[in-house]
DNA sequence: CATGAATGAGCCTTCATTCAT
DNA sequence: TATGAATGAAGGCTCATTCAT
């Protein structure tokens, strides 16, 4: 039993280990600028060995892709759990946003290439389903605190759908995001914190959507600060001064 | 003469006719999933001819987007002799937006794809700066008007700067189109009309940048049909009529 | 009648001018390196126009390589003519050698080609016909100079046939040119002027043939000053002091 | 580890196999005539097996050659041990060069081929040196000999450099083999032992350079057989009785 | 006659995947 | 179970040659 156990670990392990390398190779060079062997090489096992853990180049991609979009979804439910207004609580989602773009940047390069390519074809149904989950969980964390801010009247609801709201952060989120990998953009627009860029974006859309408070009538920096202690004691991204208040 | 200038018709119509293809190529399959050959199979012309207009497959792909993006940038272009408040105007270009998406679906997908590979290296130098120039000539339009806003008094000008402002408009409709790609999102969030979503987006971002006059206080139905009976009266795509005001 | 034989003169002309630089990319680049239409703008014709003058690539080079070997023939022929004793006469051949060798420096290398390569199935009857006898011509002229040398009893005819002797001399002098060519050989034997060189070993070839009068022998500066004043006037080689004698 | 061994072992037959039928290819077609894919069906293995042995195809003929010439040299290094005049012993040489022409007739053909191509840009730089090392080896071998020959006072030394010497040697023998390959010259110059007739040339050579004792002052068919007794005893090539002496 | 646009066979090379050991 | 040698399909690109104008 114990035996096994520790196989079954050490084989978890190992493809922890593939993935870590592979997420380096995606970021780094897309999907076509390098090859199986040169991730076997980079893991240090043989290419053969890879293949006992996923069908295809494709399947392993996906469960890159698939893993990042897990943790992304489990930031969120920590940010889910934080206590406070509505506004408030989805300004923790804000937050758990960036906390993974700092530990993941460029994640949304990997995400891209999945939308073009004929990696679903190519990919297990059990994995492609398991992208699917983890994309539904980080819809539906979000859509709930939407609910909620309708439901508490901090949020219009006779405008617009919850769905919608939802969509109209996601877009806003994921657009300043992408945008802000060109380099073009960042030189023309001056950005020189790309994070801090979304999180502004991601404000002026609540203000638009007129969640309340609005930025205006709220100190939001002391929430950041709770939030911080409360639920990401730990976090990695040094949030700079915002100015926009 | 005339034969030269038929000649170089011909030329040209044929570059259209390949570069239409391949942005069907493109949109369809991606950047992978097909090969020069069966391009040359779909245009009925042989494989040399192909690199009679093009150095390489990269290079016909970004020729493909950067016509697509010009298309967008005239379109701008059109949108910016609209008169009236600088929230209008600025409501002039998303329209510009929609109407480029309706001719070109899944633009956004081409234009994804030239973030992740090394198109940028195996395409021409001449290209390249098209493309860019093209891009720059769509921010600028834009970046045009959010001024004015600024001097005008309609829009904020001590909060952010006239270029995140920009950022932030591109962003959100960036976003808005990627993820209106997305079927699963679609199925989610209840996306019937994405191009209406593009714009219903767009609009919260401005009431969120506090560009006056608000969504609430403005009839933008009247805009709109003003805008279509003097930019755009070919207007192919057909605008749903707007709950949110 | 004038107007045909211009356009014949012309005919030729071109004909002249297509050889001349398919002569230079094939010394500098090999056979490979280039191709018909590059070859085309270095003349200003069309591509269609070159073969209006030859049936394929190689037969091109097959006449470049003839043409070449033509000249050589005739400077053989002229130095055919020189009097004096039969060594001083076999002596002129290799001055022509020389003066061939310093006007088309590298033949060799498209002498080599064409021993390898399927030129000779790819080029015409004719022109294949027309490279072996410009080769024969050559041997001949060598030949019978060995054959007078023989009957006048300066070369011994027990030892060796006439062919044999001129077999000898045209291998010393074939292999002397293409060790030459060799930047690594020039490098390691110290070589700096490989047709010195060749005259050198030519001479050592002669005096190993027994051919009198040998080097230490007979002054053959004095006959190599007259054999430029009698044959070569125009030599555009200038030959070294010879430290051999 | 005879598992490990074995597989070394397999490797270096496979890469001699591939050798092997590249070296038939090379002299019979030359480089152009004949690609991979049929090399690779010629030796049972896949095209993709090749490229585990050679990065190119320039790669790989250039590993042929050198293959070649490394025999070569070890041939002169075993007939550099034979003992007696110098003259004897640059006569071994000779004999060693004969008994390489034997086993690698066209091999000439193959060297050639190195001077004109592209191949040295697209060969591995390890390979590169390798050739030009075997080639360095050889030149030294027969320099060796020349200046003790200078050295013991058989050969003149106030006329030529030891460098001069041995490059007029090693022009003789290159020339007479690669003429010896021309079917023509074979037939008009009536060569039915090509060679036989590189080693004549080389003693008249010898002669020609007052490298003593000359052909006429030496029984050198007593020399021949001892060294064949001495040295290559195991020689495949059947000397023919030396008519010269 | 001269042109040069069009052709398409041909080739080297890559690399995901398999499978015997 | 892990390996990595072997595979061979696939694809981008070149270029000698043709032929309609």
């Amino acid at each position: 039993m114990s035996v096994s156990e520790r196989k079954v670990q050490e084989r978890a392990a190992r493809e922890e280990l593939i993935l870590g390398h592979a997420r380096g190779f995606l970021l780094r060079r897309g999907f076509q600028d390098w090859n199986m062997e040169q991730l076997a090489g980079a893991v240090n096992y043989a290419k053969g060995t890879l293949y006992l853990h996923f069908e295809s180049k494709e399947d392993l991609c996906l469960a890159v892709a698939t893993r990042a979009l897990r943790e992304r979804a489990d930031l969120f439910e920590r940010a889910s759990r934080f206590t406070g207004r509505t506004r408030e609580r989805i300004r923790a989602i804000g937050f758990a946003c960036c906390e993974f773009a700092c530990s993941h940047p460029d994640y949304f390069k990997v995400e891209l290439m999945l939308k073009s390519a004929s990696f679903w074809e190519k990919a297990t149904e059990t994995r492609r389903q398991a992208h699917q989950m983890e994309g539904a969980r980080c819809f539906r964390l979000v859509h709930e605190i939407v609910k909620e801010g309708m439901r508490a009247g901090d949020l219009p609801h006779d405008r617009m759908t919850s769905e919608s709201v939802t969509f109209a952060l996601v877009a806003v989120t994921v657009g300043s995001h992408i945008m802000s990998l060109e380099p073009a953009m960042k030189l023309v627009a001056g950005i020189d914190d790309p994070i801090r860029t979304v999180r502004q974006n991601q404000d002026l859309m609540c203000d638009g959507l007129g969640w309340r408070p609005l930025l205006a009538d709220w100190d939001y920096s002391a929430t950041d600060a709770r939030l911080r202690r409360e639920i990401f004691p730990t976090a990695t991204w040094c949030e700079p001064v915002t100015t926009a208040g």
